[in-house]
DNA sequence: TGCGGTGTTGCATTTCTTGCAACACTCGTT
DNA sequence: AACGAGTGTTGCAAGAAATGCAACACCGCA
């Protein structure tokens, strides 16, 4: 809608790549060096881009500062977060809350496994959307047609033979999950992790979080999980009805 | 430099603070409704903005994975952690790694103390400039007068009885920081939190980010948590060495 | 010393942003 | 049901602000 604007903050994604300089940007956002420069300078007085000693550009630490201030405003997590604890000190697991926002699922809090062997995730970092239980969880509760249209337009990179391969298939599985209420990830992501989750849910029954429990198969196989699957069903029914009854002013994802 | 991006840019930290309807953020940017509608939907398109189900502006998703790929192309970080980890193991303490970048230091790395009493933080939150140890460190190695302007700049908040009081008080306790390689603060955030930190440097000497162990009095005395100095330098010095050795064409903070 | 590469500045042009005022919409109220 | 306040949204004309250009400054290197 603001041109100008529009051009300032597409160069975020491209340095989020990795540090670029002035000639870069420049070409890559199609405009003249002179006018990349004054953006990039917007950038930097807002310390959203930091110009590092070899005066190449990358993200600055206000952008982190930032992020992290977002995260402690959403309260699902505040809710959820005693809940989460407990769990992992009763299965030992990786425990994984997560939230839908405009066609991005995103890990926003994490209890690490007390097992040797953990899984790589990140609070932050986006969900491999097509496989993650978690992702299936929050997708499946859209409206039918928003449904559609996002897994028409999504990738469905094959991170393993078990990865849901194509549209069709993964709204199969979504309408699955939507009727019974929980979801799995068994190896789609990763070979060797499986994931059960569970869903969170509003005053109104909206699916607002998702959270799940992940183990690597050298620690337990996926039958055992499995079993696990009512204790995760009660820790999120608990958040849930936490979260549903506190309905302070702040709304939510 | 360019006012239509740094009025939209502007518009970030102001819903840091909490979640804000379109006439607030109007008034407070001090344009008309039209203008920061047009701004905020700029936003939005980029993700960086979201609007939540009663129409109110909070920020977005997208910032938060930005985020996250800034902090991981931190190389400092990547080559820092698996020595943090082995602290960790060896003392059972919070470790924190910490960089300094443009009047701010802020954590990017942490591992949790082992401990059931564990020290409230976050990676990417602003450090208590003024007192933490870290920051002392990073600070402390700055050119001469960059350090004098920057104290006269900072503001000094009372923490607790032992918090650094004024300018000139942080500038003494930068020499002496300076001078002795090592830093601690002992109760100066919390009362009854105490750190020992030790600086990360580069090729060419400079300090380019620094390290701590953290623990409450109820588990460790101050003086026994000194008695883990040498094991914390010792450790400061190796990602030291592997940093500076692997000079890759990746520049940092 | 001269040369390529890169970053920076002043300026005229024109585009893009701005504020306005009127309109649409959703509530809560009478 | 009708009303009115509060809020969000759009088209448009005026003017301010962003743009690209070209010239300049700076650095390392041959």
């Amino acid at each position: 809608m603001s041109q100008t604007v529009d051009r300032a903050l597409s160069i975020l994604p491209l340095l989020a790549e990795g540090p670029a300089d002035l000639g870069q940007v420049a070409e890559r956002l199609g405009v003249h060096k002179s006018t990349a420069l004054r953006l990039l300078r917007t950038l930097h007085e807002h310390g959203l881009v930091y110009r590092q000693s070899d005066q190449r550009y990358r993200l600055g630490a206000r952008l982190i500062a930032l992020a992290q201030e977002a995260m402690e405003n959403l309260d699902i997590r505040e809710i959820a977060h005693p809940h989460l604890v407990r769990l992992n000190e009763q299965c030992g697991h990786t425990v994984h809350l997560a939230v839908y926002e405009e066609d991005e699922v995103l890990y926003i809090d994490k209890v690490e496994s007390r097992y040797p062997v953990r899984m790589y995730s990140r609070i932050g970092k986006p969900v491999a959307i097509t496989v993650a239980a978690v992702a299936k969880l929050l997708l499946a509760d859209l409206p039918e047609h928003e449904r559609r249209a996002l897994a028409d337009k999504l990738d469905y990179p094959m991170y393993t033979a078990r990865s849901t391969p194509n549209p069709d298939a993964f709204l199969r599985e979504l309408a699955k999950v939507r009727e019974q209420g929980w979801a799995t990830d068994l190896g789609g992501h990763e070979e060797s992790i499986n994931c059960v989750a569970a869903p969170i849910r509003g005053a109104d029954g909206r699916v607002v979080a998702a959270m799940s429990v992940s183990a690597p198969n050298v620690v337990v196989t996926a039958d055992e999980l499995l079993t696990l699957l009512p204790l995760v069903r009660r820790t999120a029914d608990g958040i849930s009805g936490e979260y549903s009854g506190r309905n302070t002013a702040k709304g939510t994802a």
